[in-house]
DNA sequence: AAGTGGTCTAGACCACCTT
DNA sequence: AGGTGGTCTAGACCACTTA
């Protein structure tokens, strides 16, 4: 046994992990270097295979290292793409959309180096219960969403989905199965509901299966999700939840006046 | 193996950790019941007993499970407490405060039904790399971190810190080692840096050690953190970064006209 | 003392990737 | 073919909680 006592947590596989945590925080291995295979980790720190995948586990689920079946443990490496969430109007009275068209995405993306493309899907379902709740639905009424899937250099990055009371949607192009050109605003708009105002909230959680399996992601990688409820004189309009994969993205919010700086 | 074989996934775990989950959506075992012991699940499914740690595993990495050594395995509840992180002036060209007094989060949680109380730190340090940066100061300068540690009804809630460069911090009472009771706004107005415009850069990641330690979280919990540059005339004031066991937290932002409603 | 989850071992075989 | 991580078993003992 090699492996260095801290003080405090006795169990082997912790120290273990503790002290990979170490190695790879003083730099031992670098970008998304390979680490040693585990059966090199087993003879090295003199424990089972099954020691050595607890404290590698650990480490997985900080999200510090990923595994490749079949081809080795490595440090997992994050490039982010940041997105502005919300600015206010620069002219004061002047309105910024709520809510930012693919064009905008495609325009950071590029800003990093990087291509973007979405797919898109509109289905009819039964509102979820909070969903009915924002847009002062009774439970289980019918919602139209439309729904944008991005990649960026085919790497899974966010999924968004518009919901608008069947109502609202009905007769219009938000019926139709592709996006519209120049964003659903458009069509809100020229039904009288272009949004003024909207709240957003945020909140972090795991994913679920499927949710892991479209945004590729193992244990470890938390989603982000940004639920925002647009509004017009006459109430809320629409419901936009974003969920992006937290390893991926950087959301922006400006506040207050920006005059001064930002 | 009287496990239920999905179509997809083969390994025997994660067709136990489905079936779990499907147990458990189903309502199986409501609030933060107990669910039936390792031995017990061994026997009904049929399998080792590191199998059916291998798929509790899975559940507890999503989330959606607690153990408790000695105890048992539990369904998660979690009370979550809503924060407002920013909302515009009601009036305009009137000012609102870019950081939220403890009184606010005391406020909040009294309208949930819950008391909080916080810890005070203050300490002087290097400023990290991306604190400097957002200061506008050199690596390794050294900032004055101003630290409160909020629980509610003895639950680890955030951490807050404010950065502030150290001759900014120099001969006030941001220097001491306790709240300024009016908060620190307070301080900066007299030294004329009133703050009247920020930017929130919000991500979500997993605890490292420490952190999981004070937020008394496992697996499975990230953390949702918001860092708030704020600014005047002059340039950058402080940095802000909160740090909320996801679990546990909402931040809302109420976005461009809120006369509409919201 | 009994019951629960936590740790650890030793070994087997499988699935995937590279050569 | 050989190496890597993925799955699974069977059994042992430890640590913590409750009665």
């Amino acid at each position: 046994m090699t492996i260095p006592r801290g003080s405090a947590p006795s169990p082997k596989y912790q120290r273990l992990a503790a002290d990979l945590r170490r190695r790879i925080e003083a730099g031992e291995w670098q970008g998304g270097a390979q680490l040693p295979v585990e059966g090199e980790l087993e003879r090295y720190y003199g424990v089972a295979r099954n020691t050595v995948r607890l404290a590698v586990d650990v480490l997985v689920n900080e999200g510090r290292l990923v595994r490749h079946q079949g081809k080795g443990t490595y440090l997992r490496q994050q490039p982010v793409l940041d997105h502005q969430a919300y600015a206010p109007p620069r002219v004061p009275g002047q309105r910024d959309p709520l809510a930012a068209p693919t064009e905008v995405y495609a325009r950071e993306a590029r800003a990093a180096g990087r291509r973007l493309v979405a797919d898109f899907e509109m289905l009819v379902v039964r509102a979820r219960e909070d969903i009915a709740e924002r847009l002062g639905l009774a439970a289980g009424e019918a919602v139209v969403v439309r729904r944008q899937l991005r990649l960026t250099d085919r790497e899974p990055y966010s999924i968004e989905e518009s919901h608008y009371r069947a109502g609202l949607a009905a007769g219009t192009a938000l019926m139709e199965p592709v996006p519209v050109p120049g964003g659903d605003e458009e069509v809100l708009a020229a039904l009288g509901r272009t949004e003024v105002g909207g709240v957003d909230h945020l909140v972090a959680r795991m994913p679920g299966p499927e949710e892991a399996a479209w945004f590729e992601v193992g244990p470890g990688t938390p989603l982000l999700v940004q639920t925002r409820v647009t509004y017009d004189r006459r109430g809320p309009v629409r419901v936009i939840e974003t969920r992006y994969a937290a390893d991926r993205c950087r959301l922006h919010y400006a506040l207050g006046d920006l005059t001064a700086r930002g």
